[in-house]
RNA sequence: GGACGGCUAGCUCAGUUGGUUAGAGCGACUGGUUUACACCCAGUAGGUCACAGGUUCGAAUCCUGUGCCGUCCA
C-alpha cells in the first residue's frame, strides 16, 4: 500500500466497477423491505453545485444504508426541464447568433431547445457519478419525456374534467423578461430604495381645489380610472361623489369609498388602476369601474396610455411622467421611501400586475394534505417546518399554471376554429386531442415546470399506466421512504407533490370520493422529508453564481477526492441549519481518509491478512486467555458506537454519526488501542488475539463509514480481505448486540468494568505526559515514576504497565510505600505519581501548579459542600442526584489531600 | 406587521426529558520524524453560555421581556 491514499486511482475504477455490477439496480423485491427515494430532479441545464453536493451525498448515504441493512432499495434519478430558466438560455444563444425564438417558429425551436437539452443535460448526471452517488441510472426520467410527458397531460385533463382547473381573466404576477404568467411563488419579494411621488388631482366638482395623493409608481396615473378613500375616513367624507381630473392624460375620474383603502398611507387617498394592482383590480370590481390597461407584455407602455408614452419602457415613463408632472406644478413632492417589490424569482426583474387571461388550478386534497402531516403518516427533519408548511395550506390560493412559453408540456386544450375562446362549448380538453384536428387549434401555453414536477414520486413509477408502473415496482416502491431537499421548495414541490399523491395514487381515479383515513398512508408519495441546510460562504452569504462565491465541486473533488468532499460537507451540516461551507472542512475530510488509509496500512504491515470474509471467523483467531481490558474496552466501545449510530440516523443526525464514528476511530482505535498494539503484536502469544481485535474493529469502521465514503471503505474492504464477496455493498455493520453475541461464540465475553479501567489509565498516560511535556522532557524516554497507591489502583497499574510505559514514553513505574521527599507528584485516578529524576526540575514551577490545582479543587469542595447544607436540596432533589455530590464530594477531599501531600513534599525540602 | 430559527472558546458548532467541574474540531502557542499516518503525534492556553427579569433546592437548558443576525409569509 502507497503511503498516502490517492483518492484518484480509486474513485473512477471503483465506479466502474459497480455500474458494471449492477448493485445500484432497484429491483423490486417482495421478501424485502422496500426503501426508495426520488431524487429531486436538478434542473436539466444546470451543473453541479456545492448545494447538490450536500443533498445528494445525504440520499447516497441513505440509500447505501439501506442497502447494508438489506432492504431493496432505488434510488431514482432524473432532471427537469426548467421551463423559463431552460428557455431563457436557449433564447439567449440564439440571440448571439442573432437569431430569435419567433423567427424560428415553434416546432423549430423545440427542435433546437432539445438539441441543447441534449447537450447539456447529462452534464450534472455525470458530476453526480463523480460524486459516487449510487443511482439507478438506468431509470433516468426527464420531465419532458413521452412517458413523463403524457401523465402530466392526464392528471391535467383529470383534474379538468373535475372541475378544478378552470380558465379566467385575472390578476396575475406578470415577467416582463420572461413575458409569461408566474405563480406567486415565483414572485420574491424584495425591500428597494424607491421614491414616494405625492401628486395633486385638482377636484373638477370645485376649481381652485384639489387632493393629494402618494404613489411610487407615478407612470401609472396613465392608467388611473379613479380614486378611492375609506368611507370612514373623517379627513375626505366630503369627498365622496365628487371627481377628480387625472393629471396626465386628463380626464374626470370618480372617487370612491371602499374599506380596503389603508388610511395611515400616504395621505390617505389611493389611485385605483385596476389593471395594474391586486388590490385596486379588486376595488375596482367592486365599484364597476373600467379596466385600462396600459402595459405591453414586454412592460413597455401600450396605445392606451396615450400618443405621448406609447412604445415608452416603463421606468424611463416614470422618470418622464415625473417630469411632467413636476413641470405642470401637479407634483407636491418627492421622498425617499424603502417598499417591497416582486422580483420574478428566475429573471430577477420586477414583475408586474398584469391583467391576463390563463389556466388555474384549485389545489385538490388540502384537507388531507394537512392532516397527514399533522397526524404524522409524513414526518418532517427538522419538525418545524411542519409549521410552515400548514401555514402555506392554510392560506392557499388557486395556482396560475399556465405559461407563455414554448418549452414544456403544452396544455391539452383546444378551441373550435373561428369561435369565441372564451366559450367552454368550444373547448376540446383530453390527452389525446380531438378527432379532427383540422377545426381546431391548440393552447398556445404551456404548463408550469412545478405543474408536471409535482408528479415527480407517482410518474417516475410508472404511473399511470398499469404496465409500465407493474414494470417499475410501482406497488413496492410506493409511497417512497424519504425526501431529501432543502426548505426553500416547501411550497413549490414538497406541499404540491404530497396533494398530488393524495389525489392521483391509485389504481382508478375516483375524483369526488372522500379519501379515508386509513387509506391516506398508502397514497403519501414520501414518509419523511428532511430538509437540508442552505450552504453560504465563510461571510453567511448565500452561495451564487453572480457572487463567485461557489465553489465548483468538481475542483473539491480534484483536490480532495469525492470521499474527502463527500466526509468534509457531511461534518459541518447540522441537521437543518444553514452551513457555513469552508475549504479547511474539506481537506479535514481528505485527512480522515488519509488517517483511514494508513492505519489499514499498518494493520497490513503487521501481519498477512488471513480469512477475514465473516466475522467469526476472525472472532476464532481471538484466544480468550490473551484477552486483556485494552480488547475489551476497545470492543464495548465499539459495540456502543454501532448503536449510537444506528440511534443517530433514526434521527437523521448526520453529523452526530459522524462525529461518533470520528470518536471511535481516532481517539479510541487509531491513539489508543493501535498504539498499545504496538507492544503486543511483538509477543508471539499476544499477536494473534491483538490482531484479530483490530480487525474486527476495522470491519465494522469500514462498515459504519461506507454510506459516507463510499470508495476508500470499498477499496480497504477489498484490501483487508473482509470479503469472500466482491463488494462491501450488502454486508450488515450489525449492532452491539449482534457483535457482543458474535463474540461470545467465539468464547469472549466483555466487563463493562473494562472501560472504566481503560479511562483511568488513559487518564494517567495523559497527566504523565503533560508533565513530562512542562519539563521539556517529552522525547526522553528514559524517565522512572515512582507511587504511591492502594493495592487495588497498584493492580490496575501492573496490568496496564506495558501499555503505560510506551505510551508515556517511561522507563519505570515502581511502587513505593511512602511518598518521596522533595518530588514533584501527579495525583491520578491510579494513585499519587512522582518523577524520579529531580535534574532540571523547577520546583516553584511544580508549587504553582499544584497551588493552582489545589485551588480549583477547593472551589469545587465548596460549592458541593454549600450544595449539601441545603436543606432544600438534601430533601427535595432525587436521592441519586444527592448522592453524587456525596460521592464527589469525597472524591474531590481525597484528591485535595493528595495535591497537599504532595505540595507539602516539594515545600519540606 | 406576523411566524420560525440563531446568539456557547479567536472561528465553526455539540450540549436530546433542568442535576457532577459547559465539550469537540479548526486556529493559536510549546515540543516532537520513536517504522501506519507531518494529510501525523504529544501537550498548553482560551468561555459572565447575547442581555434583563422570573420559575426552581438547582438554569446554557424552562417561562417572560429586550437587543442583534437570518429566513419565510403578508
Amino acid at each position: 500500500m502507497e503511503k498516502v491514499y490517492s483518492p484518484k486511482e480509486v474513485e473512477d475504477h471503483l465506479y466502474e466497477k459497480w455500474l458494471k455490477s449492477d448493485c445500484f439496480k432497484g429491483k423490486p423485491d417482495s421478501e424485502k423491505t422496500s426503501y426508495s427515494i426520488v431524487i429531486p430532479p436538478p434542473n436539466v441545464t444546470g451543473v453541479l453545485t456545492i448545494g447538490h453536493v450536500l443533498n445528494n451525498t445525504i440520499q447516497d448515504i441513505l440509500v447505501r444504508r439501506a442497502r447494508q441493512n438489506g432492504h431493496s432499495v432505488l434510488w431514482l434519478p432524473g432532471t427537469d426541464h426548467a421551463g423559463i430558466a431552460t428557455q431563457t438560455k436557449v433564447e439567449q444563444a440564439l440571440r448571439e447568433e442573432g437569431r430569435t425564438r419567433e423567427e424560428l417558429g415553434r416546432e423549430n425551436f423545440l427542435d433546437h431547445a432539445a438539441l441543447w437539452r441534449d447537450k447539456h443535460g447529462g452534464i450534472i448526471l455525470n458530476q453526480l457519478k463523480k460524486l459516487g452517488c449510487s443511482c439507478d441510472w438506468d431509470r433516468t426520467v426527464h420531465t419532458l419525456d413521452a412517458d413523463y410527458s403524457s401523465a402530466v397531460i392526464e392528471a391535467f385533463v383529470k383534474l379538468f374534467k373535475k372541475g378544478y382547473v378552470y380558465r379566467g381573466q385575472r390578476m396575475v404576477n406578470w415577467c416582463p423578461s420572461s413575458k409569461t404568467a408566474l405563480s406567486d411563488e415565483e414572485v420574491i419579494m424584495k425591500p428597494q430604495k424607491s421614491v414616494l411621488y405625492k401628486i395633486r388631482y385638482n377636484v373638477v366638482e370645485s376649481p381652485g381645489t384639489y387632493v393629494e395623493v402618494s404613489t411610487t409608481r407615478p407612470e401609472t396615473i396613465v392608467g388611473d380610472v379613479a380614486l378611492a378613500i375609506h368611507p370612514e375616513d373623517p379627513r375626505w367624507k366630503n369627498l365622496q361623489g365628487l371627481h377628480v381630473m387625472r393629471p396626465i392624460n386628463p380626464m374626470a375620474l370618480p372617487i370612491v369609498a371602499d374599506e380596503a383603502v389603508q388610511r395611515a398611507f400616504g395621505t390617505g387617498i389611493l389611485k385605483i388602476t385596476p389593471a395594474h394592482d391586486k388590490l385596486d383590480f379588486e376595488i375596482a370590481q367592486r365599484h364597476n369601474l373600467p379596466m385600462l390597461e396600459i402595459l405591453g407584455p414586454d412592460g413597455s407602455l401600450n396605445s392606451q396610455a396615450g400618443a405621448d408614452y406609447q412604445g415608452m419602457e416603463r421606468f424611463s415613463a416614470r422618470k418622464i411622467i415625473a417630469k411632467k408632472l413636476e413641470d405642470d406644478g401637479l407634483l407636491v413632492e418627492r421622498k425617499e421611501y424603502e417598499n417591497n417589490v416582486g422580483f420574478s424569482e428566475r429573471a430577477d426583474v420586477p414583475i408586474e400586475p398584469r391583467l391576463s387571461e390563463q389556466w388555474f388550478l384549485k389545489y385538490p386534497r388540502v384537507e388531507e394534505a394537512k392532516q397527514v402531516v399533522k397526524d404524522g403518516m409524513i414526518e418532517f427533519f427538522p419538525k418545524r417546518w411542519a409549521k410552515t408548511y400548514l401555514h402555506w395550506l392554510d392560506n392557499i390560493q388557486d395556482w396560475c399554471i399556465s405559461r407563455q412559453l414554448w418549452w414544456g408540456h403544452r396544455i391539452p386544450v383546444w378551441y373550435r376554429k373561428g369561435k369565441i375562446k372564451s366559450d367552454p362549448s368550444n373547448w376540446h380538453v383530453s390527452a389525446k386531442g380531438p378527432s379532427d384536428p383540422e377545426n381546431w387549434e391548440q393552447d398556445e401555453d404551456v404548463l408550469d415546470t412545478w405543474a408536471s414536477s409535482w408528479l415527480w414520486p407517482l410518474a417516475t413509477l410508472g404511473w399511470p399506466d398499469e404496465e409500465a408502473m407493474e414494470e417499475k415496482g410501482f406497488d413496492h416502491f410506493y409511497p417512497t421512504s424519504a425526501l431529501v431537499t432543502g426548505p426553500d421548495i416547501i411550497f413549490f414541490w414538497v406541499a404540491r407533490m404530497i396533494m398530488a399523491g393524495l389525489e392521483f395514487k391509485g389504481r382508478s381515479y375516483k375524483p369526488e370520493q372522500r379519501i379515508h383515513a386509513s387509506e391516506l398512508p398508502e397514497r403519501i408519495p414520501f414518509k419523511h422529508v428532511y430538509f437540508t441546510g442552505i450552504i453560504r460562504d465563510a461571510e453567511g452569504r448565500k452561495m451564487s453564481k453572480s457572487l463567485g462565491n461557489s465553489p465548483d465541486p468538481l475542483d473539491l473533488i480534484e483536490k480532495y477526492g469525492a470521499d474527502g468532499l463527500r466526509h468534509g460537507i457531511m461534518s459541518i451540516a447540522p441537521k437543518g441549519q444553514d452551513i457555513r461551507f469552508s475549504e479547511e472542512r474539506i481537506e479535514q475530510g481528505r485527512n480522515f481518509c488519509n488517517k483511514l488509509w494508513n492505519v489499514c496500512r499498518f494493520r497490513q504491515s503487521a501481519s498477512p491478512m488471513e480469512d477475514n470474509s465473516m466475522i467469526e471467523l476472525i472472532c476464532l483467531r481471538i484466544e480468550s486467555e490473551q484477552v486483556n481490558k485494552d480488547d475489551q474496552a476497545m470492543l464495548l466501545r465499539l459495540a456502543e458506537t454501532l448503536d449510537q449510530v444506528e440511534k443517530f440516523y433514526q434521527e437523521y443526525e448526520f453529523n452526530s454519526v459522524l462525529q461518533a464514528i470520528y470518536r471511535l476511530f481516532w481517539t479510541d482505535f487509531c491513539d489508543w488501542y493501535i498504539e498499545v498494539s504496538k507492544n503486543r503484536i511483538k509477543e508471539e502469544a499476544q499477536k494473534g488475539t491483538c490482531l484479530a481485535v483490530q480487525d474486527i474493529c476495522l470491519r465494522q469502521i469500514l462498515l459504519m463509514l461506507h454510506p459516507f465514503i463510499p470508495f476508500i471503505t470499498e477499496e480497504l474492504w477489498r484490501t483487508l480481505c473482509f470479503s469472500s464477496a466482491e463488494s462491501i455493498e450488502g454486508e450488515k455493520p450489525g449492532d452491539g448486540n449482534e457483535l457482543i453475541e458474535a463474540l461470545q461464540t467465539g468464547g469472549v465475553t466483555l466487563d463493562p468494568s473494562a472501560l472504566k479501567e481503560m479511562q483511568e489509565v488513559r487518564e494517567l498516560v495523559t497527566q504523565l505526559r503533560a508533565l513530562k511535556a512542562e519539563r521539556n522532557l517529552s522525547n526522553n524516554r528514559n524517565i522512572a515514576f515512582s507511587f504511591v497507591a492502594n493495592n487495588e489502583k497498584a493492580e490496575a497499574v501492573s496490568r496496564n504497565l506495558t501499555s503505560i510505559l510506551s505510551t508515556a514514553g517511561a522507563s519505570a513505574v515502581n511502587r513505593v510505600e511512602e511518598a518521596p521527599q522533595g518530588i514533584p507528584a501527579l495525583v491520578t485516578p491510579l494513585g499519587s505519581f512522582f518523577l524520579d529524576l529531580t535534574v532540571g526540575v523547577d520546583l516553584s514551577a511544580e508549587k504553582e501548579r499544584l497551588s493552582k490545582e489545589i485551588e480549583n479543587l477547593e472551589k469545587i469542595i465548596r460549592s458541593i459542600e454549600i450544595k449539601l447544607s441545603n436543606q432544600a436540596f438534601v430533601s427535595q432533589a432525587p436521592p441519586q442526584v444527592v448522592e453524587g455530590a456525596r460521592n464527589q464530594l469525597i472524591e474531590n477531599q481525597s484528591k485535595l489531600q493528595e495535591n497537599q501531600e504532595a505540595l507539602n513534599a516539594i515545600s519540606e525540602s
